[in-house]
DNA sequence: ATGAAAGCGCTAACAG
DNA sequence: CTGTTAGCGCTTTCAT
């Protein structure tokens, strides 16, 4: 049987409210007695009962916010979805989340949303959002405040946030690089490069990964456009369209980031759809279909699901725990997806 | 805040002992009331509070038990520590986990397993067994004395079991044919089949998989040999050395089940490595280590790890909910790995 | 500064 | 047949 506070109280000879108060850090215990209860809890290796600790607390129910970006990115549907799977699960613990949902990458946006947040008393907040100084400051803000901050999807990096849930860009462009070298039969790759901006860190590492690997694979090959497509289905379609006239020898296709279906669309438009090698990212609906059509050839994916999920379930492990367990990072798997296995 | 005990004992003017015994069936309480409590829960939206009973049981810890044919079968090691992961995430709540393991997939020792599982008082169970009438009926005893069972990683059908979970092994087949078919450059496939065992339902399935898939797009293909390695590393040796011999035609390998080791090291000694194409299954050690060595091109593993974590997850939730929310079964996903992915 | 007691939701034991 | 009570581990409040 597991050492409960109880325990501690009978054989340090103190009321069960004096463990409570020294395992809290809280004033007005005196100091032998707050040594001498901490060493005979890390002594009897306490740790705190999970249903207790909940059931007690559920005067004053827990509430998590979150903070994406994905007001017209269906790509944050599974992640949310996650989010919510996570809510239910915790909630028999009184847990239950906000989801704050904005518009793009705008920083004033985005630094108002953390302020919306941050005024909102919240006993924790997942937060992805861009990583330029203002929005480090205002997390760096938030945390001193003593409010824990998971960041997800896109790190912020080099502030106090407890962890990073998501996946690492550059293995998926690697990865990218070794199925497409699998698939191959020597003749040289003429490349198009789609991508959503050059200013957004995920993206590049997804190219980088992509063009280590395929050199990694002493791959013959050449990068004839990069286009950005701000993540638009439109813009993707009108410059995809453009350079696949003008260069007619390109025979794959990497798309880095959303605007899939806008270039695949561009693709079959010109009807050089068994020509071309199609590779992207996610699978959103509209992407899945495209898979299933044998436009795009493979697709990777980064557990979106799981990224919500997971950064929920940290959240209240972190509360449950009083932040004694240092939190690690999870980056996410790349999973490959064929047309066989993108339902699963 | 959600609905408790407390809550329909007062509008249905009972005490919170007598909506307990409703709530559980319990001998000994007038119809009427029973009806009157029943119907009341049910109209408030009652579901047990988790915390609240898993502290209130903490008198009797809760323990399952688990059957794995995993002595000498790395591959089980992923599943356990799945089963451990959740142990551990349960151990605030009292749940403890024996694991038996057997050797191999004798029906004797089997049976024996299962009645030492049934004698140990456990409060659910955790099966991988061989689908045969002598098991299933030992299943059925189990079922029908009131204790849930889960099948993990091989289903015993047409029982009184709660759910499966594990892979579909025809799916698994059919997306290597997938992705074999993206690999390959028009020429005919020769292909040897290196199986398990020909009475294990698993095995065949993939295989079944794999040749309807080749058909579905429509590659030029012809299984040479169908070799038994009775899951044994030496057998496949000696079996894939000669096959390999006497048929030099051959230019790709789908190895369906264990094994893979001895498969490979006998095309290693002929050096016929860089001639064919080497398809798998799960990615114990020594197959990852031929994956990152270019020996193998790829390998399908079947989530492991969340068959033992979704498995232990579940027996817990049907305990917590009295069995009354149905059970599905969870199909875990067919995730393939390159060089690139293999650690992830 | 510390102890005592109540209560979170649920179940089990006891009392009628 | 049904109500009452105690207690699981923890936090909070009140009393000392």
């Amino acid at each position: 049987m597991a050492v409960t506070i109880k325990d501690i109280a009978r054989k340090a000879e103190v009321s069960r409210g004096t463990v409570d108060r020294v395992l809290h850090n809280r004033k007005g215990v005196n100091a032998e007695v707050a040594e001498r209860v901490n060493s005979i809890a890390k002594e009897m290796g306490f740790s705190p009962n999970r249903a207790g600790k909940v059931l007690a607390a559920r005067k004053q129910p827990i509430r998590f916010g979150c903070l994406l970006p994905s007001i017209g990115n269906p790509f944050f549907n599974d992640l949310i979805a996650g989010i919510h799977l996570g809510e239910k699960e915790l909630a028999d613990y009184g847990v239950s989340i906000d989801v704050l949902q904005v518009k793009s990458f705008d920083k004033n946006i985005h630094l108002e949303a953390i302020k919306r947040l941050k005024d909102n008393r919240y006993q924790g907040l997942c937060i992805t959002s861009i990583d330029v100084p203002e929005v480090k400051e205002a997390i760096d803000d938030i945390v001193i405040s003593g409010l824990p901050v998971i960041t997800v999807n896109t790190d912020i990096t080099s502030t106090g946030r407890l962890c990073y849930v998501g996946p690492d860009y550059t293995h998926g462009g690697r990865t990218a690089a070794g199925l497409l070298s699998m698939m191959n039969n020597e003749e040289k790759l003429f490349i198009l490069i789609v991508t959503g901006s050059f200013h957004i860190k995920g993206h590049n590492e997804r190219i980088k990964g992509f063009t280590e690997g395929l050199e990694a694979h002493k791959m013959n090959f050449e990068v004839v456009c990069l286009l950005e497509s701000m993540d638009d289905d439109e813009q993707a379609f009108t410059l995809t369209s453009e350079c696949l006239k003008q260069n007619p020898q390109i025979n794959c296709v990497f798309i880095a980031a959303a605007g899939v279906k806008g270039a695949c669309e561009a693709i079959m438009h010109l009807h050089m759809q068994d020509h071309l090698k199609v590779m992207s990212f996610d699978d959103i609906p509209s992407t899945k279909a495209l898979v299933k059509q044998g436009i795009i050839s493979f697709t990777l994916c980064q557990e979106p699901r799981q990224q919500g999920y997971i950064a929920i379930q940290k959240l209240f492990s972190h509360l449950m725990s009083e932040g004694k367990t240092p939190m690690e990072d999870t980056i996410t798997k790349t999973i490959i997806k064929i047309p066989e296995n993108i339902e699963d």
